[in-house]
DNA sequence: GTCTATAGACTGATAGAC
DNA sequence: GTCTATCAGTCTATAGAC
């Protein structure tokens, strides 16, 4: 086996372990034997439990911020500057709602490790977690650039709700199940980003009476 | 040393160090020290490490579910039946948000280690929460019979989202406080529960406007 | 009831053969 | 690069003295 096939299959398989049972649970031990590769090449290829974890979250950041800068970029264009608040929101929630829903496991893991780690207070993690804040940032600046004459701070709190309700759908999506017996569909990605996106809107936009019309609610 | 103090100093070191550094960082000996009790006496009382964070989280929850429960039965008694939403989701994320944000450091604690224990998937927990979804069902039927021809499902939603906010603000009032540099204030409780029931009505009635008038963003 | 001492199992990490 | 073998440290749980 190659180099770089044994340091893919311990990602995967770390991050796939990482995703379904929370760090805690999860040994190196666990980790090599789902990647069927030896312990030691763990500490051979990361240098320690700690780096490999850091690793995967670095990566799969990176992938999940492109995502979404991809998207934001594409609504400015197709708006022509500024685009309207409802799809800065949706490129911000849309990449980890669809990358956790994904009938792709690995897609799924990517993004529910994500979740995981910025749940888990994990050490090697938390050190490294500021740099999040810089994407969210250029989610911000265009929200603002689209209300000019909205309060920031009430930016800020939209976009601190619309990433709590994506996670919490994604994390406890069991919960939802079972107190609506079923009712909520909460396998229908696309509905489910419409629901965040609408009900951040509204209440962003509150008493202002100055923003641009909304995408409907598609309920 | 009597019997119940040893228990109540074990308790209540445990749910600190749960509260402030998660399930996964704090060992028995940890929490002994910070009790200054034995190692032995956490077996001895407890009967093992599962049986005293389950007797914990039962007994915190029983806590937040009671206040809970009771600002709805007030809510209901001062509207002579059905309440209006926004005071039901008052009832719903009011006391835990004001338990997490007090400056009492007990009561800050107990709430935190709940929210703790609902995100971290820690094995004796996880047996036991279904339990939580009973009192949710209490909330649920307030708003119905609040709305009566609003569609349940926009209910659950409702309450899922409104929970999702509140808690996320109480775990990750960091991320907040560092994309707004300090612009949202992240102390203000009541501020901040208001701010949170808005969107969450809000959101909730949506396209239908057959709902009584809400109370009054204060922004 | 409280303590010391320790069992028994697990963890991450590493040395050294191949 | 990959492996075996093992280290040193940690954990929970418990036996037995007091």
């Amino acid at each position: 086996m190659s180099s770089d096939q044994t340091r893919n299959a311990i990602l995967a398989a770390a991050e796939r372990l990482y995703a379904d049972h929370g760090f805690a649970e999860v040994s190196l031990r666990d980790i090599v034997a789902a990647a069927q590769v030896n312990l030691a090449a763990v500490n051979y290829h990361f240098g320690s439990k700690d780096e490999l974890i850091a690793e995967l979250f670095i990566s799969r950041a990176r992938i999940t911020t492109s995502e979404r800068l991809q998207e934001l970029k594409a609504a400015e264009q197709k708006a022509g500057g500024r685009a309207p608040v409802d799809a800065i929101l949706r490129a911000l929630v849309g990449p980890i709602l669809r990358g956790s829903l994904s009938p792709d496991p690995d897609r799924s893991a990517a993004a529910r490790f994500l979740i995981q780690a910025s749940i888990e207070a994990v050490a090697p993690i938390h050190k490294i977690k500021n740099r999040e804040i810089g994407h969210l940032k250029k989610f911000a600046a265009a929200m603002q650039r689209s209300l000019p004459e909205l309060d920031p701070v009430e930016i800020y709190w939209s976009i601190h709700f619309a990433l709590a309700m994506a996670h919490q759908t994604i994390r406890d999506r069991q919960r939802l199940i079972r107190l609506s017996e079923g009712a909520c569909d909460v396998d229908d990605v696309e509905a489910i980003i419409d629901r965040i996106v609408d009900v951040s809107v509204r209440g962003l936009i509150r008493s202002d009476a100055r923003v641009p019309a909304r995408r409907p609610a598609s309920v």
